[in-house]
RNA sequence: CGCGAGGUGGAGCAGUCUGGAAGCUCGUCGGGCUCAUAACCCGAAGGUCACAGGUUCAAAUCCUGUCCUCGCAA
């Protein structure tokens, strides 16, 4: 098939890569403009970009999608279908029904849950104990399309938001290739999503990610994986920001303890008192340094039941 | 030229402001104690203090340049 691919972040490379592999013509390739990114403002390119010139494919970069000329390079490229995944602009109706099939978009979640930006880093933070991935015929509302084809993953106990996005990108990209070839035998039947069971999954802040030592040990610790590796949750010790990168949820540890007091320190790692159960950090990174293991942080800085995080 | 922190034995840090013997908590190795131990005691090895210049009687420390890491912001 003659394909027109959209998307941006690394979440999309997985597919476009398994489109390639299977032999569709992508006859083009739409990522959003390159932004200066990192430290010293270099401009970078995205990861779909970065793929999409390996393969020796066109890029095309345009600010709006909306712009008529957009609409008009679009139109002038053979396409029997778009392919739409996490792209991060919303796709305007001019475009939606621009070629044979319309877009295809592969959604990271078990539609018609967690529909909107984040539905990976929100399934985590919930809690779920599943989640996967729906690929849809794209329509006006956000994330409302029919669904063509669904795939689930078990989450583990330890997932993150990173560890689940490798899951689902690669489960993503098979779904994707498998779909396309049963739409173009017409093998597919589309199903309506009915209403969502959960709230739209906005994307993530930074502040999101401040740490209430109030609320329950299990929800931090979701949370914690949930924001892991991006923007991660974090708490304060002094005047500095410490990121909690992991942490297990344990028994209290001290009946008198306040929320966000340390309540013991091992040589391994150490405790800290939350609205209900302790939570014992076992990975972390103080401002300006690297990220480390408990352990190697109670080495060089030394840290007493009693003293307070937040 | 976006803002800021930092690079010190294998790990994590102090020491830098106010130049003047390389320290701390661990780890490693050897020995001891113990029914036993991640415990305790004794001892040892291991560092061109990121790199290159400069100032000085003397530089981890002050000055200049380079490389690398990290936080913020995007």
């Amino acid at each position: 098939m003659k394909l027109i691919f959209m998307g941006t972040p690394d979440f999309s490379v997985g597919t476009l890569e398994a489109l390639v592999e299977a032999g569709h013509e992508i006859t083009l390739v739409v990522s959003q403009p390159d932004k200066p990114k990192g430290r010293g403002h270099e401009m970078m390119p995205t990861p779909v970009k970065e793929a999409a010139m390996k393969h020796g494919l066109n890029v095309f970069q345009p600010k709006k999608l909306r712009d008529p000329e957009t609409v008009k390079v679009l139109e002038d490229t053979p396409a029997d279908a778009i392919v739409v995944i996490a792209f991060g602009q919303i796709v305007p109706p001019s475009i939606l029904h621009m070629k044979k099939y319309g877009c295809i978009n592969v959604h990271g979640s078990l539609l018609p849950k967690y529909r909107g930006a984040a539905p990976i880093q929100w399934a985590v933070i919930d809690g779920e104990k599943e989640s996967g991935v729906t690929i849809m015929q794209m329509d006006e509302g956000l994330d409302t399309g029919d669904m063509l084809l669904k795939g689930s993953v078990v989450l583990d106990e330890k997932e993150t938001s990173g560890s689940l996005f490798d899951k689902l990108s690669a489960l993503g990209a098979s779904l994707c290739v498998e779909a396309l070839e049963k739409l173009e035998k017409g093998e597919l039947q589309a199903e309506k999503q009915g209403e969502s069971p959960t709230e739209y999954a906005c994307m993530l802040t930074k502040e999101m990610g401040e740490l209430d030592f109030s609320r329950s040990a299990v929800v931090l610790e979701r949370l914690i994986r949930g924001l892991n590796p991006w923007p991660s949750a974090y708490t304060r010790l002094g005047d500095k920001t410490l990121k909690i990168w992991s942490a297990d949820v344990c028994e209290r540890k001290n009946p008198d303890a306040v929320p966000g007091e340390i309540t013991e320190v091992t040589k391994q790692n150490f405790s800290v008192c939350c609205g209900e159960g302790d939570l014992t950090i076992t990975e972390l990174q103080l401002q300006g340094k690297k990220r480390m293991d408990a352990a190697s942080f109670l080495r060089g800085y030394h840290l007493e039941a009693g003293m307070k995080l937040g």
